[in-house]
DNA sequence: CTCAGATTTTAAACCGGTTTGAATGGCGCT
DNA sequence: AGCGCCATTCAAACCGGTTTAAAATCTGAG
């Protein structure tokens, strides 16, 4: 931690060359030029703008009229400052790269938790990181940087470590996804089980007995919830237990697990993924050995993504309203900032699409 | 621009019935502490972790413990205000969601971004906006409060007045893509029209002599640096001029413009397209209408994303490195914020990926 | 016309850093 | 001993807001 911000040493050993100048920021109006104008005090501006009580109508008249002249707006971070409030969330990304990039979820997370916040005019500051200790730093620094009020906790983890960690930081937190029934932090997540049980509902309606699973990564608690609600839809229709693979959410492992599959001595007649890639991959592998999909191998997949409608054959699949589900998120999480009690709340169904990846069985 | 937070009202009625007490952050060591506890002045803290010089060994070694000891690192909030720098970069995505949802350039450039940023202490702070008004304001917003030191413009439109814009809020900015000649933003971009030219070499040699493309949505200035090189390559390698068709790089729109071309008197044997969404899409309609890839039909994407080896068959297509183009941007646009004159960096050169989705035309 | 009480207004302190300009202290030299 | 110089050190101002406590002004009742 020596010195955070090492200059280019030339800055200094030479008194000043040709030091590069910052470029001239049209220096803003602030608090002071309003008040000024408007012939008030700060106090009062400030008042206005928070819409405190205790002003006349007059001096905020004035105020608004200074403020549109000058085209002022608070500065974020000088607020931050006085109020000790970031009035953003930070969300921290830890996924290897090959998944994050085909991963539909962060984008439209994202996309949904920005539709939640900018109303409420908070921000969001993002960070990637590869590594488990990285991620925790990225907390801390989060926190005591003053940069965010509040964090997402993402693909959490069965032994994870990090709702202790934001819990001590007094950093407020939510879970994205099937919560800890004893974690100290509230989760909001979408109910996979509903989904996968319409799926193996449909499939059994068709005809299905035997219907594999090719599972997320191990130790991520969505890819458990995903494998636990496959084992009880198929218990609950009343048929046997099916074969599991387990993977890892990408495409090379979904094309590896489906081949342990179908090597079986009794090979399943359909298979649930974990994820639309997986299953998609499945596909070419099932094609591969020239099966054809559906009439041979029935495949359903999770999340929909925007290729599961335009593969051959389309994919039948799992959706759930991911930006619904960010939206809510945010504002939640703002909620939980401000120091409201957590109220779970209410996400839109999960939805089933039916395509052309499923049907009868062969025989 | 009224009141900027309005609180809940019941906040100001009642006085505080039973107000919810935001949650208790623990209080971190402020610099003050440092100076107290090594028995020296706020001023000499600062100089040292900032590595300034003019303090002694002795000094230096008693803030380093001192620091050490109370667990303290400088908040990142006070210093932007200090200093009038937010330490952030600002990235605006405008995109329709079911772009952003599939697209794998935004997850692999934020993470590229992210990596470049992280060793510098930088933050970034993330917008997705639906309209182009919004857009516009979430510039001027994170200008203005101070949000972030330089922004990120990305999907640059022919006609954009985003250049003009950040010029005119003296915001460093930098054009991720192929820029404009003629605007005051620099811009740092792969190199498409290398890829695009190994790639219709590539179908030239397997004997190829229509080669269609289906193009990306215009008013893209990548999608349109991408026809243009396709034509380039083309009239390079000696070849006729080949059928285009416009599209917009959805799924839909690949399949759309897929049939279009295979529906013309003479369709093309082999179809480039200007990403892999649509080429994938693509592949699934030329199946649909009882077309072989490859022998009846070369597919050629742009992308490479991780699926594309997944499919049936596996697709040959372009691949850049995103992830070091967003190191790369990253790096400049801090360069630029602090006032160094633009310096192209150097990047990794675009990769031709063949795989199995080009074969010799069947006559 | 007065004065208490309510309303409006403001000066000043504060948030946690950076930066400046002046004060301090140690040293070699005459 | 006295002096000048340089290296350290620090008090204070500042960044742009918020918030508190007190001052100023306005009410209306007596």
């Amino acid at each position: 931690m020596a010195q955070q911000h090492p200059e280019p040493s030339a800055a200094r050993t030479a008194p000043e060359p040709a030091a590069p100048t910052p470029p001239r920021r049209r220096s803003r109006p602030t608090i002071g030029d309003v008040a000024a104008l408007a012939q008030v005090s700060k106090a009062t501006v400030s008042f206005v703008v928070n819409g405190r009580a205790g002003v006349s109508p007059r001096a905020r008249q004035r105020v608004l009229e200074a403020a549109a002249a000058l085209g002022w707006q608070p500065s974020a971070g000088a607020r931050a400052l006085s109020t000790r409030r970031a009035q953003a969330l930070g969300l921290v990304i830890r996924r290897p790269p090959e998944l994050l990039s085909t991963d539909p979820f962060f984008p439209q997370f994202v996309a949904g938790v920005e539709s939640g916040l900018s109303p409420l005019d908070y921000a969001l500051v993002l960070q990637v990181v590869e590594t488990e200790e990285a991620e925790r730093n990225a907390y801390e620094r989060l926190s005591h940087d003053g940069r965010a009020d509040g964090v997402f906790l993402t693909d959490l983890q069965l032994d994870d470590r990090r709702p202790a960690l934001t819990d001590r930081l007094g950093l407020a937190a939510l879970i994205i996804g099937p919560g800890r029934p004893d974690s100290p932090v509230p989760a909001i997540g979408a109910d996979d089980a509903e989904g996968v049980r319409r799926a193996v509902e449909h499939l059994h309606a068709l005809g299905h007995r035997r219907i594999g699973h090719v599972g997320g990564a191990e130790g991520y608690v969505h890819a458990e919830a995903r494998r636990r609600a496959w084992m009880t839809a198929l218990d609950d229709a009343g048929l046997p237990e099916g074969p599991l693979e387990a993977a890892d959410f990408t495409g090379a492992g979904g094309a590896r697990a489906t081949h342990q599959l179908l090597d079986l001595p009794d090979p399943p007649t359909a298979i649930l993924y974990a994820n639309d890639l997986m299953a998609i991959a499945g596909i070419a592998a099932a094609t591969s050995r020239g099966l054809r999909v559906p009439q041979d191998l029935s495949v359903v997949g999770f999340d929909d993504i925007p290729l599961a409608e335009y593969i051959a054959p389309p994919l039948t699949t799992i959706r759930q309203d991911v930006i619904a589900w960010g939206r809510a998120a945010a504002q939640q999480l703002v909620s939980l900032t401000q120091g409201h009690p957590f109220e779970a709340p209410a996400l839109p169904p999960v939805e089933f699409v039916v395509r052309v990846s499923t049907a009868p069985p062969a025989s």
